[in-house]
DNA sequence: TAATTTGTTCGTTGCACCAACATACTAATT
DNA sequence: AATTAGTATGTTGGTGCAACGAACAAATTA
């Protein structure tokens, strides 16, 4: 049996400040009442837990609460001024930084191109500088930073904070958290792509009613996200939502996927999946204007390309990319 | 948002109590000592903790741990006297009904079998006598009863305690607890049958170390009860585990399940299923035992018989459980 | 002025914690 | 065999902390 921790009052006080805060932040504005009449707690709890996140800097009041009979209510939000968050999004062939405020709006981004194939110090470096602007922007700004968070596009593990194994780049046991936390001195987190994906969806996007979903995250491989009892579904391994390596043909493929299997469904339905598609239908008949467009253009074979001959009425451009969607939605 | 209950200290104390108790089942004999060390708790919280089980009459003190320096330590454990729970088995054509002690052991059990084609009345009045004659017998031992938990072959409202739909009895919406607490005066509790089995494997069985496993309960039809977390998930509608009737077919199969659905799981891999692939073998060519065995035994077509002539080497038995495992297994 | 709703104050209750202590045994020494 | 030291167990009484509850102050409407 695993052990938690034993619950005690700290926990209690913990739980429930916690409790106001996401309330707040979710419905505000909210007066003490209010909050005392949803969370059930006593009016005098309330208050001194308001008290607390006051003083920690994370709410203040905004104005009271005009109308109706009675004595009008101090209305509560979370103080927009309360901290910054660095973003960081570690792509496969790019790297993007974003300043947000404790709300999550944004107001500072900065994205560049990098190069996979070169060293791997290099990008982290390329990383690393933008980040420095960014903190030295916002220092200019008076801005306070709570902390740092990115994503990484391939298996984590959250608690020794590395990059385990990325197939796209063919990186492995990456200390990004190690990395990151002693250039900016900043308490940093890692999560991988797509499930930092499907926790947005679910905080601020489509599945934000949603308490048991799957986020499909097709990019050069494809990823997933799963959503169970409205938390992150990690699985014994952290792996759970890999799904792009589920075996989903009956018949093993001739395709050899990088993982090692055979019939992965990212094998599939990725983008190098359908450059093969194309490659094996001109090979065959050579009724396509893909070959002038990489003659005229002087492009190698691509899905900007392929694109291109799909929306000028390429046939095999167009079944490729069909071919590709069927077995994306099988 | 969902509401939770704001944390205090009743939560705490019953947080801490019931690990310690859990502790106490699963690892007895304990010390006081051992279990503040595993708990992490206060020496002093431990002893008032398990001064309240012992209270409760559900933990007793048994003997001392000899050998070893120091002051021997009394060891605890769950009292086997604590009281008794009755279980029922409600199936598709037979009752069950058991009692046991505190810790599972059964002490008293009764089984019958029962007509599904007839009437819900009867088949639940037989039950309750079961019961009753389960708790007269109890009584006369001195036992007390806890309370009463049952399965049904269908989907169950743990809320109302109701078994919603069977497939199998074809029944809809029976108030199982409220008949059962009202004929009784115990707490009842209900549960799908395929979940239970799976709670009681990660219990006592197989799954005991498993925190995240798929339980497959292949009777007249095929259940399932699914593990996730150590915990059961039962999904948006509380269905989670029903996995007989998923889709395992690429293409839709001709045969339409009784859920109204084609190409289920259940159809090509349960019970009747075995009887209608042998039906269509003998239909095409008839050199099978089968239609022999039939004569002589006076028997409608089933699956004793078949498993009779599959033991007896003949071909068409033994080919139609080979296809229905390998549904099964796909 | 009465009624109503909000938010604060202050004393109470319950829980876990801590340090000191009593207890019960083993092991080493005389 | 008797004595003493050492060690682990479990209890006692005091402390701090968290939520609670009742009374009250504050700010508005009718």
């Amino acid at each position: 049996m695993i052990q938690k921790h034993p619950a005690d009052q700290a926990f209690v006080r913990a739980t429930n400040l916690s409790q106001v805060l996401r309330l707040i932040h979710s419905q505000s504005p909210l007066s003490r009442a209010q909050l005392a009449a949803i969370t059930r707690l006593n009016k005098s709890t309330v208050s001194s837990l308001v008290d607390e996140l006051i003083e920690l800097g994370l709410v203040h009041e905004t104005g009271s609460n005009i109308g109706g009979t009675g004595r009008p209510a101090t209305l509560l939000e979370i103080d927009p001024q309360a901290g910054n968050i660095i973003g960081v999004e570690f792509g496969v062939d790019f790297v993007s930084v974003a300043v947000t405020d404790i709300l999550g709006n944004i107001i500072w981004r900065r994205r560049e191109d990098a190069d996979p194939t070169g060293d791997q110090d290099k990008m982290i470096n390329q990383t690393l500088v933008i980040v420095k602007d960014a903190i030295a922007a916002g220092k200019r700004k008076g801005y306070k930073f709570l902390g740092l968070g990115m994503t990484a596009p391939g298996t984590v593990d959250l608690k020794k904070g590395t990059m385990i194994f990325s197939p796209n780049l063919h990186w492995h046991n990456v200390p990004f958290v190690k990395i990151f936390s002693e250039s900016t001195k900043l308490k940093v987190f890692i999560e991988n792509d797509a499930n930092a994906a499907a926790i947005a969806e679910h905080s601020f996007g489509t599945a934000r009613q949603c308490e048991d979903f799957l986020f499909v995250f097709a990019g050069v491989g494809i990823g997933g996200g799963l959503f169970l009892n409205g938390k992150l579904y990690r699985g014994k391994n952290g792996y759970a939502g890999e799904i792009g390596h589920s075996p989903i043909m009956a018949e093993p493929s001739q395709n050899v996927c990088h993982c090692g299997n055979r019939g992965c469904w990212e094998t599939y339905a990725n983008q190098y999946s359908i450059i093969q598609r194309v490659q094996a239908r001109l090979e065959v008949r050579r009724s396509s204007i893909i070959p002038k467009l990489m003659a005229e253009q002087n492009l190698p074979m691509g899905i900007p390309l392929i694109k291109q001959a799909a929306d000028a009425g390429d046939r095999e451009a167009i079944d490729s990319f069909r071919e590709a969607g069927l077995a994306m939605g099988q």
